[in-house]
RNA sequence: UCCUCGGUAGCUCAAUGGUAGAGCAAUCGGCUGUUAACCGAUUGGUUGCUGGUUCGAGUCCGGCCCGAGGAGCCA
């Protein structure tokens, strides 16, 4: 019977089928090898006995070559002697595709001895076999998953944004342009005008896609291709929208620790094939984790986070946007997420709402992760205001002829609206631990990488 | 765009201006319980490109190319 690794501990003491690759091979004696499978599942050791299998299967097993394809049969077995707690006493090997010898990526390394990061992100394809690379994709896919979960729970309906956009709104500086039939048009960088409309249709809504900056950033923490995930609530206040922020990642991290917690143990394991040495061990990551699931996130004003930078030795003049040290000074008091909330209306951008209470500031956010993974979110009230709207549309010297359609939203109906933008790969890297947001995409893309 | 560091075997790295090396991978041999197996042997090089200094350059100097990380900007 054919059957997945991961469901291999019903099947002790039967026969059965793997279909898989072989990821690793010890070959012991002319009598004894050991094959490490993977099937995408999991992976298991399949011992092979000259005399379990006979004469031409151990030849053909012994002919197997690094990540060549096969169909496996065998016996399961539970052995305290293998790492997950089953082997398989193989039977049959039967070659499905081979692999030349000239595989470039090797099974294994001492450390971050083995390869460095750009032979790896040549050869994303092939290391995306790699376990450490299966966990981080399963823990992305999770996320996702626990995302959409939290939303669907809440009510919220999924609003795809376009990706093709007419106008550069915010300058088109950072935008990848492209000929569409013969006008400029725009890879979206934010769905925000988009979700906005929408949330007077359908009340709580979000959209989930790719988003594209065309910024010459080439650090750990940016990409040219990320995917972003933007709520938008009408009739939404600050206090609303921050308590949204906190509840959708609390239910994300519980999730995680709940269901999960394996994926994390798996990309820390010290044998993957992995750059980024000076990570957090699983257990850091696990702890930092059930801190932000049991306590709640520290909300500074804008005011109150320049006096903690003062006191921390980064201070700034009232004004000033938070540069990458002002960041890591800020977070560096607290062992969970940082809201700063309030700030100066010049720092931030044309569409958000003034503080009733001070204009001089707005209503907005940003949440600053723990241990260095930077800005997951960022936030805001939204004017609804249309006369307000267009006189900041000009402040920023944009051109009002851009935005007739979206001054139609406060033209019909207008209500207090908000949400905020949270980057999916930030996030994961912020549960997984994974210091380099190159590997918690599959493909990634940089200034400097557009393959494979 | 700016700053810093780097480019030597398939990979990860060594090599006072004086014969270009190791570990891993691969190949061959050995071993009936290996867990990143181990032991022995073999193969493997236009030292990123280019011009210069020098009796002699992987090493020093100029230019270019490529990469990494940080700044700025952001998610």
């Amino acid at each position: 019977m054919e059957v997945l690794i991961s469901e291999i501990a019903e099947q002790v003491g039967r026969s059965v089928t793997l279909k898989g690759w072989v990821h690793n091979k010890r070959q012991s004696s002319k009598k004894l090898l050991f094959l490490q499978l993977r099937d995408g599942s999991g992976t298991i050791q399949g011992v092979v006995a000259l005399n379990e299998i006979g004469e031409a299967g151990f030849d053909a097993a012994a002919a197997a070559t690094l990540e060549c394809s096969c169909e496996v049969d065998g016996l399961v077995r539970a052995d305290n002697r293998a790492p997950s707690g089953f082997e398989l006493t193989v039977t049959g090997f039967r070659l499905v595709g081979p692999s030349p010898d000239d595989y470039p990526l090797q099974p294994r390394g001492k450390g971050e001895e083995a390869h460095g990061a750009d032979f790896l992100l040549n050869h994303r394809h092939l290391w995306l076999r790699t376990p450490r690379q299966r966990a981080i994709m399963r823990l992305r896919d999770r996320t996702v998953f626990h995302l959409r979960g939290f939303f669907d729970s809440r009510g919220f309906t999924l609003i795809d944004s376009p990706i093709l956009t007419a106008n550069a709104c915010e300058g088109t500086s950072t935008l990848f342009e492209v000929d569409y039939f013969g006008r400029p048009a725009y890879l979206s960088q934010s769905g925000q005008l988009y979700v906005e409309p929408a949330c007077q249709a359908l009340r709580k809504v979000y959209c989930f896609g790719p988003s594209f900056r065309a910024e010459k950033s080439f650090t750990r923490k940016h990409l040219t291709e990320f995917w972003m995930l933007e709520p938008e609530v009408a009739f939404q206040t600050q206090d609303g929208n921050l308590e949204l922020q906190e509840a959708m990642l609390k239910y994300v991290v519980e999730k995680v620790l709940d269901n999960d917690a394996g994926l994390i143990a798996d990309i820390h394991d010290k044998r993957g094939l992995d750059f980024a040495a000076d990570e957090e061990s699983a257990e850091e990551v696990l702890a930092r984790l059930e801190r932000a699931r049991d306590e709640a996130f520290v909300r500074l004003t804008y005011d109150e986070a320049l006096e903690v930078l003062k006191k921390n030795g980064e201070p700034l003049e009232w004004g000033d946007d938070f540069g990458a040290p002002h960041e890591s000074a800020l977070v560096r008091d607290f062992d969970v997420p940082v809201f700063v909330e309030r700030w100066p209306a010049q720092a931030k951008a044309f569409y958000m709402e003034p503080d009733p209470a001070d204009e001089r500031y707005v209503l907005c956010d940003d949440l600053i992760a723990t241990a260095g993974y930077g800005e997951l979110i960022g936030g805001s009230i939204r004017i609804h205001d249309i006369e307000l709207l267009k006189r900041r549309i000009d402040e920023h010297k944009l051109d009002l002829a851009d935005f007739q359609w979206y001054l139609d939203v406060r033209r019909y109906g207008s209500v207090p609206h908000g949400g905020f933008g949270l980057g999916l790969e930030r996030l994961v890297q912020w549960l997984g631990g994974v210091r380099h947001i190159r590997e918690v995409i599959p493909f990634p893309r940089t200034i400097k990488r557009l393959d494979p």
